[in-house]
DNA sequence: TGCGACTGTCGAAGCGCTTCGACGACCGGC
DNA sequence: GCCGGTCGTCGAAGCGCTTCGACAGTCGCA
């Protein structure tokens, strides 16, 4: 095997057939007759070829390639973003696409340069901030973009996430149901609302809409990822709301610092406080007990954003905005 | 901006040169005087060219793309992954290379197609297993190729990885520093010993053969990734050794449990109990209390893969085996 | 002064593919 | 039996780049 690569005009002698045949029986693009076709597909498989992707890409002006940008930063839940990665690898597949792996430390600059260099055909960004560096540079590339994430101003862009508003708020209801009277949310870090991350900040917004909706007490505060502070956060919160009886937890590192703290505080879960976490649904099924939880669907948003790229990239109409319902799977911590 | 793309045609018309002399400027092949070089690079930035990446790869027969393999199975601690992967996104860049991220659902096959199809120009694998069905496939590649982890028959291959046998070893060798003289090790899950993943069972390797050198009593055990089943291990480990006063952990997903079920059965870390784990840095740092570790050093073991890989692209010869000494950082739990 | 050895630049030939226009062969309708 | 229309296939013209050989100048040295 891997001496010199076996090119088009290998098939086509060894099929008896020109080259654009060849060409035409892989693309489709005109009609070949099933007789030639078989020919040409058999003499495909038994030389073993393998299109040059270089070539492909520059006789047809798409290279097949989606730029996946997952800038990697402070706070953020590497987890989380891997299965979104991967999920996005899985779904370009399905469309003959393979993906490009661009993290933040090249900077902007290093979207301009795969577009211009015609080295992905579309890009999918995650991780996007409100007031994001990348979002001004997208708007003036030719190639299409989605978001995973909703940045300030949205106009004109692709956007798909988690509705985490409707998280928020599907977690207050089940307290709500629950019959808890006073709950608190615990967050993300706080430079994480400082920077202003869409997600972060939608999720808080659902919560204390609810708190209303259903009459319930409430307050939101950001949380670290430390055990001490972790600690620290919770011990306080019910020390100053010792009625205090529900809490959501959204923040994948600290899930389990909080459950070890309520234990440490001697508070059992779920008789004394009941938890609802926000996270994907290993972590709640590990942790002790497991836990109630809205899953962020990684792999449903990661498969519409291909979707919804795709589809731009065949000239068809798409949504601005698309957000994913949560789903609530009720576990022993409620 | 982004009508048209700018061709290298177009540049050595404004810089009044010929093509090729623009193409000897960019790539320093051959020797072009300073002042022909500057109105060139003029030229190129005034028009914002960037050369087309299929057209270069078509000519050159290089692509520029390394392919990152990273299967993503039960068991595998997603976070060092993406730390893996990060890190050699970076490192490739500094290579003038981007990388294309390949996942397991394709299987070998995909390996081959980016190969054959010239869309990669060499390949970094991540997560090898002792017998990986990858690795009689990377053989017969033309391609050039670099393992992070080691299969059982590395004859031929390049591999790097942290020496986990002495970063078992090294967590051996510091509880006997601090006196204790009857230790366990914590493990992956049963499945990846199974598998015969390779990291795994070095650690265990280095445990063990350590315990003898330092006169030491120990066992090691695999460990689930719940809280309920880390807990039952935990339990029942300290009530077959009463004795126990040391323990190594080497499972990211459960140092956290560990230390919630050490905290439930009233033990303190580390008067009553030290333990040391084998994880990257912000697990350890956020743990309470904050553990001593052993540091997985991804960013060092992918950037190394990296260099690897491009020096045997240059034909330049590598050692088959890199194996990258552990440090330890001593923090509050032991 | 002449001659080889560089230097710096150019022109042209591909690299492997897609796509466009052309063109026989064959069809049905009159 | 002839004509317009498909259908299936071919040949050739690029796509934008790298690289090779050629070739004017220049320079140093005999």
């Amino acid at each position: 095997m891997s001496g010199r690569a076996v090119t088009i005009a290998e098939v086509a002698r060894h099929a008896g057939v020109a080259v654009s045949t060849v060409s035409y029986v892989l693309s489709g693009k005109r009609t070949i007759s099933a007789d030639t076709r078989r020919r040409v597909l058999d003499s495909i498989n038994a030389l073993g070829y393998h299109p040059h992707a270089g070539a492909r890409s520059l006789a047809s002006k798409r290279s097949n390639v989606i730029a996946l940008v997952l800038p990697l930063r402070a706070g953020m839940h590497v987890p989380v973003l891997m299965r979104f990665a991967t999920a996005v690898v899985t779904a370009a597949r399905r469309f003959d696409h393979d993906v490009l792996l661009l993290t933040a430390d090249e900077g902007p600059e290093g979207i301009r340069r795969v577009a211009a260099s015609a080295l992905v055909d579309a890009l999918v960004l995650m991780d996007v901030e409100l007031h994001d560096p990348r979002v001004p540079l997208l708007r003036e590339l030719a190639e299409p973009s989605v978001l995973i994430g909703f940045p300030a101003e949205p106009a004109g862009l692709t956007c798909v996430d988690l509705d985490f508003a409707a998280a928020g708020a599907r977690c207050v209801a089940h307290l709500a149901e629950r019959g808890h009277r006073q709950v608190a949310l615990l967050g993300a870090p706080a430079v994480v609302y400082e920077r202003g991350t869409g997600f972060a900040r939608r999720t808080r917004e659902g919560f204390t809409a609810a708190l209303a909706v259903h009459g319930l007490e409430g307050v939101a505060l950001p949380c670290e990822e430390t055990f001490d502070e972790v600690h620290a956060t919770v011990a306080g919160l019910l020390t100053s709301r010792p009625a205090l009886s529900g809490l959501v937890v959204h923040n994948e590192a600290a899930v389990n610092h909080v459950l070890g703290s309520l234990r440490q505080l001697g508070r059992r879960v779920p008789q004394d406080v009941a938890v609802v976490a926000i996270c994907p649904d290993d972590v709640a099924e590990r942790a002790g007990p497991p836990l109630t939880s809205v899953l962020i669907p990684a792999e449903e948003v990661g498969r519409e954003a291909v979707r919804l790229v795709m589809r731009k990239l065949q000239g068809l109409e798409v949504p601005d905005s698309t957000l994913l319902p949560p789903h609530l799977a009720v576990r022993a911590s409620t």
